[in-house]
DNA sequence: GCGGGCCTGTGACGCGCGTCACAGCGCGGG
DNA sequence: CCCGCGCTGTGACGCGCGTCACAGGCCCGC
């Protein structure tokens, strides 16, 4: 391990919401523990109940985290970029992964064994201040979308789905989704057949447009109307 | 504040999962910082959105942590007991309360507020290893309850939540439940009517039996396979 | 150019479950 | 004693949505 994959180790690492400014100290700690795997697009990084002995960080590419039903059918939970953290729930309390994690695209990964990790948390209160707060946002998202599913019907479902995706996505309110009907239904937990039918209703509203391929967000507010009520 | 009702306050400290086993001196600290509160049966604890300074453990009584849909119908998310702690989420994260926590029973309830809770996690590590096994459990429990949500029908939610009522409940699989049909109904999300539906079905099927108000489980590992179907 | 993907678009059907409406029952209070 | 209230128990109805079945458009590779 050369000094300069190190480095590289570090600053990867420091690019992760959950070891960002932390001591360079404990930066240099993980990286030195740390090291790098590459997963084909498709690939699977692992599966819901395999023993969980390590967290990652995405260094480069898009993870999907999703939950499979025992009936067929199986729900997005995330995708997941560059920067951010997944499988520390396993790793920390020992138990077998709660989802499936696999590769969306071709993606290189930082990967953390859990002694390694183990070790240098005792050290760094500053990380484990982090590691509280990453876990309090986790729990937050997962209530929000628990209460989503649980009293949302699926027009409301799915106008949050669309305003979530124009926001986070990219520059500014991107008005334009390249996401496939088919995925859109996946993410809420709904079928392909009634995503279409409803997005036709609000294409005849004028609340957005199809255009090949594309929904384009016409009328955010009125959306957001939508994903309000119940 | 006299020594007694600190060395009390710290007992009450020590006995929930939380803080049990945590160094006399951290203890001390922290039931030093700590105050009683008292509500009756009924009373609001906090409801949700309102700003979460503090957290509680519960000293005695029971407390019911609910959420409200937008529209009317409200889900039970958990009861709580004597050693549980809740409202820690939005303590450490300063967010707003999450759900709606009032007393089923008259209860006291040890108060933590935010500063002198920070106070006392940054010179205690102990504390943040036990907060994060805290959270990390709390992740899986709300995971597992999403699935749930998600994919299962009522028939197996509802056997679901009959054998965890009927083993979480007291001494060994104590196979009485008390709880009425509605109150069960809404714990797991469903209506009345289909609850009483399911239930009588179940007992023309010899898996339980239903006598004046109490449900009675007579073929527990029937029902486990109800609810493990899809 | 032609077949096989993956996409969008739509109609028909059926099931689960929430809702309404109503009946009977036990219990505690005026 | 009777009224009201909360519980259990059931039938009828309707809506949301998943499923099936099928048609047409686009693109890519053989």
């Amino acid at each position: 391990m050369t000094e300069e994959s190190l480095a590289a180790k570090a600053a990867l690492l420091a690019q992760s919401a959950l070891f960002a400014g932390l001591d360079r100290t404990v930066l240099h700690g993980l990286a030195a523990r740390a090291h790098l795997r590459r997963h084909e697009a498709g690939a699977q990084i692992f599966r819901c109940g395999s023993p969980g002995d390590s967290m990652m960080a995405i260094a480069r590419g898009t993870v999907r985290i999703s939950a499979m039903a025992p009936t067929a059918r199986d729900v997005v939970l995330t995708d997941l970029n560059q920067g951010d953290v997944f499988g520390e729930i396993a790793l920390l309390d020992g138990g077998g992964r709660s989802a499936d994690a696999h590769a969306l695209t071709n993606c290189t990964l930082l990967i953390l064994e859990r002694h390694a990790f183990l070790q240098v948390l005792q050290t760094a209160p500053d990380l484990a201040v982090r590691l509280i707060e990453l876990l309090c946002a986790r729990m937050r998202r997962s209530d929000e979308r628990m209460m989503e599913i649980a009293f949302l019907q699926l027009p409301p479902r799915l106008a949050r789905t669309l305003l979530r995706l124009a926001s986070g996505g990219g520059a500014r309110p991107a008005k334009r989704l390249a996401q496939s009907q088919s995925e859109i239904a996946d993410m809420i937990g709904g079928s392909r057949e009634n995503v279409n039918r409803c997005l036709r209703k609000w294409q005849k509203a004028g609340l957005i447009g199809l255009a090949d391929g594309w929904i384009i967000l016409l009328d955010p507010a009125g959306l957001a109307r939508i994903a309000a009520a119940g």
